[in-house]
DNA sequence: AATTGTTTACTTTCGA
DNA sequence: TCGAAAGTAAACAATT
């Protein structure tokens, strides 16, 4: 309902929770990583809404990426000056969303205890960033993913999210947008069109159109801000997703909001028994281990193994 | 000094 | 109704 003396219906609250605002904005980015004041540009850019309060939501979203495991943090190069490191999705983080609501996950996704250690121990990340200078890139920043097919370690990290029958299955992912239906069309277990791209595989313009459009307000890869009119609404997914689907598959879908797919069990979980010995793990951001050596789990009451969780 | 990042504690919201 | 996810506030450290 337009208020008097606003932007119609711009000012409303978007339906979308700051983890999947921030993963938006990442995942918008053409290196797939984003420092902290991209990310705050990008979601005021396109939604009025935070452009009031910027204290709080900005101290909400901190604190969402440095609490959540579905964002790693990337430290910039020394010849990268400047504030803060860039922020990038966990590749393993799939299926956050794919109860189709990007309000709530269906389960928080949060690394094996094994892997928070792994990634205070290891300078990797260090170590691929750096790496990615040799991809040729023109951007100003070389992608986290960049380096990853150069590197033993992330064909390893790759293979905790694709190696198993489960596969990768980023919230993002094109089967998480438009059903499993299109797994036909992929391969099995196939990453998002990011790390397609910086493996250096080609990214075939209908899966990255579909990528780029499974939120309404996100325009393509590279796009200008001002190429992407602030909807003057937030219209149900239902609308713009269904158009997305017949673009994408050619077939008729059921339009979200409605579950995408009921599938509570994915088969095994694809870190159960995949999960590498060696520290080939990304770094999440939160570091409550090494700080007092407790597990983050332990406490609350969660009696499921962490490893569970990453469904 | 401002920004960025981490952590804790608490409240609110939502789904089962 | 209850538990978990999400949101908020705030203290504090580190960095530029």
């Amino acid at each position: 309902m337009p208020r008097p003396g606003k932007n119609s219906y711009s000012d409303q609250k978007p339906p979308y929770s700051y983890i999947s605002l921030t993963a938006m904005a990442i995942q918008n980015s053409t290196e797939k990583m984003l420092p902290l004041s991209d990310i705050y540009k990008f979601i005021m850019d396109r939604f009025p809404y935070y452009r009031e309060n910027t204290q709080r939501w900005q101290n909400s979203l901190r604190h969402n990426l440095s609490f959540n495991d579905c964002f790693i943090k990337i430290p910039r190069r020394p010849d990268q000056p400047g504030k803060g490191s860039f922020w990038a999705l966990h590749p393993d983080c799939g299926d956050m969303f794919e109860n189709g609501s990007f309000l709530r996950r269906r389960k928080r996704f949060k690394l094996l205890r094994a892997e928070h250690m792994a990634c205070k121990s290891s300078p990797m990340m260090h170590y691929f960033h750096h790496q990615g200078k040799l991809s040729g890139g023109h951007h100003e920043h070389p992608g986290p993913a960049a380096a990853v097919g150069r590197l033993p370690h992330f064909q390893s990290y790759g293979s905790i999210n694709c190696g198993q029958s489960g596969g990768f299955k980023h919230p993002f992912a094109i089967e998480n947008i438009i059903g499993r239906d299109y797994k036909g069309v992929m391969t099995s277990g196939l990453p998002i069109t990011s790390v397609m791209h910086h493996l250096g595989y080609p990214v075939p313009a209908q899966l990255s159109s579909v990528v780029n459009s499974m939120w309404p307000h996100v325009g393509m890869l590279s796009d200008s801000m001002s190429a992407i009119p602030v909807s003057s609404e937030y219209a149900p997914f239902g609308v713009s997703m269904k158009g997305l689907y017949h673009h994408a598959s050619g077939q008729t879908l059921p339009a979200v909001p409605v579950p995408i797919k009921p599938t509570p069990s994915m088969g095994p979980m694809p870190g159960l028994s995949g999960l590498p010995s060696g520290p080939s793990q990304l770094c999440s951001s939160s570091s409550m281990l090494e700080k007092n050596g407790s597990d983050p789990l332990e406490g609350k009451g969660n009696a499921i193994h962490p490893a569970l969780l990453l469904s």
